[in-house]
DNA sequence: GCAGTGACTAGTA
DNA sequence: ATACTAGCCACTG
């Protein structure tokens, strides 16, 4: 297993606090590790499947409460199942607009 | 060491 | 409401 950065730890254990059936943004995570919102993207995008087990990397959502689009964009649906699975709320539109789904509240 | 890239955000038109 | 621009920080080649 290989180190990583304290600032990914950071920002992975920032992602493990977020309870269950709740989200939080890209920005939020970036002010509580420190850093720019692009390194948790990169660090989000990072995280592969078996690697990092436990870190609920589906709640980490963009500020505009959608789920952004990565790759073929096959995890993505992967990620608005869960989600929905753990009871977070989806506007037809398909993003979280209510600010109890929230973890510290919409930015 | 420099350049390119990326699951973003906020501001402006 | 959408579209574009600038700023942001870390990782890879």
């Amino acid at each position: 297993m290989k180190k990583l950065s304290p600032l990914y730890q950071r920002i992975y254990d920032i992602a493990g606090q977020v309870p269950y059936g709740k989200v939080i943004s890209y920005g939020q995570i970036a002010r509580m590790a420190g850093c720019g919102p692009r390194v948790v993207g990169y660090a989000m995008a990072a995280l592969k499947s078996g690697s990092h087990p436990g870190i609920p990397w589906q709640r980490v959502i963009n500020s505009q409460g959608k789920v952004s689009v990565h790759g073929d964009g096959v995890g993505n649906a992967m990620q608005f199942e869960l989600l929905k699975g753990e009871g977070v709320s989806f506007d037809v539109e398909g993003r979280v607009n209510d600010p109890a789904c929230w973890w510290m509240g919409k930015p």
